[in-house]
RNA sequence: GGCGGCGUGGCCGAGUGGUUAGGCAGGGGCCUGCAAAGCCCCGUACUCCGGUUCGAAUCCGGACGCCGCCUCCA
C-alpha cells in the first residue's frame, strides 16, 4: 500500500486510488516567462521520482503536467523584450524541457497548454455566471469564494480568518478580497479570446481545473505542486471544482522549496539560480542525488558546498559501477520491479527500500539503505564473495535507477596519446620501474585523468 | 494578527521513547612498490527551561530563534 502525506488532512495516509492499480497524477507546471530555476528542478525531480517509483511498483501511472502559456508575467516579458507573448512562451517552454530533460526527467504523458483550453474555460466561467457563483466587475469576472462552504480547506483555516489576514489591496468591486479573477477583460495590445461575457483572457486558477479534469477525469488521484501553491492556487482550483459539482483530487501532495540562505528561492525575490546555469557546471545526477537525500517535504539548501558534497557521494556510486562494470540504467522508465529476479540479499534490500519509499516517499532513508548495501557489496568483494557482491551491487544499481538515478561506470573516450601513456606505464610497472611508472602517472594526471591501478592494469577516467 | 513548519555532532541530512541512520570532511589501521579505489575502527550530537516516564532528540507545556503561507510564486 502506498502512503503519502495529504495536505488536506495534514497527515500521511493510504493512497486510496480511484481505480486500483492505476494512478492519475497532475503536477502544476510552470508559467513560461523566464529560465527554470533550481526550485523548479527540484519539483520536477521530486515528482519524477514519485512517478518512476509508482511505475516500478507496478502501477499504471498517467502523469499530466501543464504549461501556462498566457499570463501577466508573459505579457510583461513580451513588452519588455519587444516581442510577442507566443514567442516568449515558446522560447521559455523550450528552455524548460531542455533543462528538465537534462536532469533526467521523463516527459509527462500529457502536456496541456492553457491557450489550448480557453474554450473549455469560457464554458466553465459562463456556467459560474449562470449559477451566480461568479460576478462581473469592470475589469473581469470574479469567483465568489463565499459560495463554497468549505473554502479554506487546503489553507487549513476558515474563510473568516483568511479574510482577516488578506493582504490584497482593496478593490471596491470585489465582494471579498479573497475573490479571484476567472477572466480578465481584453486590453489593447494584449492577447484575448472571444467569450459571451466579453473578450479577454483566463485567470491562472481556472486552467488547471479544466485541464486536470479534462485529461484525468473527475475524482482523479493525486494533485501535486509546491507548498506555496496550496493557497490560494490549489484552494481556488478546488473551489471551482466544488462549484461545478465535480469531484476533484482525491489526494493533495506538496513539496518543499529550495532555500537560498534563509530565504525561499523564487522568481519574484530575484534570488534564483537558473537550472541551466547549474547544469553547466554540475553533473545533473548530483542534483538528483541531493534532492533524494532530503525528504520531499523539507526545504533544501542548494549551495556550492551541498552540491560538491553530493558530487563526491555520487562518485562513490560510480566507483561501484566501475568495480562491477554495472550498466547505466534509468535513461528510460524502468519496467516493473516485479520483472526482476530478486533473491537473497537483493530481495531483502528491495524490501527495505520499498518499505521506505512506499511510506511517503522516504527517499533519504532509502538512499541510506542503498549506501549501506553499497558498502556491503564492496566488503563482500574484498573478501572474495563474488556472488554476494555482484548480487548486491546489481540491486543497488537497479534501485537507484528506479528513482531515476543512473550509475555511470564512466567509460571515457581515451585519446591515443593517453592510451600510449597507459600502456607505457603498465610496461614500466611490469618490470618494477617505479620511478618511470610514477612519472607516467604524473603525466596522465597533468592531462586531467584520475589514475587507478587495478588487476587489469592502469585505469584512467575523467574526474 | 491567523495558520503551518523548523531548530540534530565540523558540514549536509534522517530519526517510529531504550540498542549504529546515511553521506561529505577529519583521524587511525588494512590493502598497495607508492598512490587511488575499497575495507575496518573512531565522533557519544540533538536551542533552552520545566514536566510525563524506569528511560526522551523522539511525548506534553513554556521560552528563545528562524522560515513559510495569508499578493505573483515550484
Amino acid at each position: 500500500m502506498l502512503r503519502l502525506f495529504d495536505s488536506v488532512h495534514g497527515e500521511v495516509r493510504d493512497l486510496r486510488l480511484r481505480d486500483p492499480g492505476r494512478i492519475s497524477m497532475y503536477v502544476c507546471g510552470p508559467t513560461v516567462y523566464d529560465l527554470p530555476h533550481i526550485g523548479h528542478g527540484r519539483q520536477t525531480l521530486v515528482w519524477d521520482v514519485a512517478r518512476r517509483w509508482f511505475t516500478f511498483r507496478g502501477y499504471d501511472v498517467r502523469f499530466v503536467s501543464n504549461i501556462t502559456d498566457i499570463d501577466d508575467n508573459i505579457i510583461n516579458r513580451a513588452t519588455r523584450d519587444n516581442t510577442t507573448e507566443a514567442a516568449v512562451a515558446r522560447e521559455f517552454e523550450d528552455e524548460w524541457w531542455s533543462a528538465m530533460t537534462a536532469i533526467g526527467a521523463a516527459m509527462p504523458d500529457d502536456i496541456p497548454h492553457a491557450t489550448q483550453y480557453v474554450a473549455q474555460m469560457v464554458d466553465l466561467i459562463a456556467s459560474f455566471l449562470d449559477s451566480g457563483v461568479a460576478y462581473p466587475t469592470s475589469d473581469g469576472i470574479y469567483f465568489d469564494v463565499s459560495r463554497v462552504p468549505d473554502y479554506g480547506l487546503l489553507a487549513g483555516q476558515p474563510l473568516e480568518s483568511l479574510r482577516a489576514g488578506a493582504r490584497v489591496e482593496a478593490n471596491d468591486e470585489k465582494r471579498s478580497p479573497l475573490d479571484f479573477a476567472l477572466w480578465k477583460n481584453a486590453k489593447p495590445d494584449e492577447p484575448s479570446w472571444p467569450a459571451p461575457f466579453g473578450a479577454g483572457r483566463p485567470g491562472w486558477h481556472t486552467e488547471c481545473v479544466v485541464m486536470s479534469l479534462g485529461l484525468l477525469g473527475d475524482d482523479f488521484d493525486l494533485h501535486c505542486g509546491g507548498f506555496d501553491l496550496k493557497f490560494p492556487h490549489h484552494e481556488n482550483e478546488r473551489a471551482q471544482a466544488v462549484a461545478a459539482g465535480r469531484p476533484f483530487a482525491r489526494h493533495w501532495a506538496h513539496h518543499g522549496w529550495v532555500m537560498v540562505g534563509n530565504e525561499k528561492m523564487s522568481k519574484s525575490l530575484g534570488n534564483f539560480t537558473s537550472l541551466t546555469d547549474l547544469l553547466e557546471k554540475t553533473d545533473a545526477r548530483a542534483y538528483r542525488l541531493l534532492v533524494l537525500r532530503s525528504h520531499y517535504r523539507s526545504p533544501i539548501e542548494v549551495t556550492p558546498a551541498t552540491i560538491a558534497d553530493a558530487e563526491r557521494a555520487l562518485e562513490r556510486l560510480d566507483s561501484l559501477a566501475r568495480r562491477f562494470d554495472l550498466p547505466s540504467l534509468a535513461g528510460d522508465m524502468l519496467e516493473e520491479g516485479s520483472h526482476y529476479a530478486w533473491e537473497g540479499e537483493a530481495l531483502d534490500l528491495y524490501d527495505r527500500v520499498a518499505t521506505k519509499l512506499d511510506d511517503d516517499l522516504d527517499t533519504p532513508l532509502a538512499v541510506a539503505q542503498l549506501f549501506e548495501a553499497l558498502g556491503a557489496a564492496n566488503a563482500a568483494a574484498d573478501r572474495g564473495d563474488e556472488t554476494e557482491a555482484r548480487t548486491l551491487a546489481t540491486a543497488v544499481n537497479l534501485l537507484f535507477a528506479a528513482m531515476g538515478l543512473a550509475l555511470d561506470a564512466g567509460a571515457d573516450d581515451v585519446d591515443p596519446a593517453s592510451a600510449d601513456l597507459v600502456s607505457r606505464r603498465d610496461a614500466a610497472r611490469s618490470v618494477k620501474d617505479w620511478a618511470e611508472a610514477d612519472r607516467l602517472r604524473d603525466e596522465l594526471v597533468a592531462l586531467g585523468w584520475v589514475v587507478e591501478d587495478s588487476a587489469d592494469g592502469t585505469l584512467i577516467r575523467r574526474p
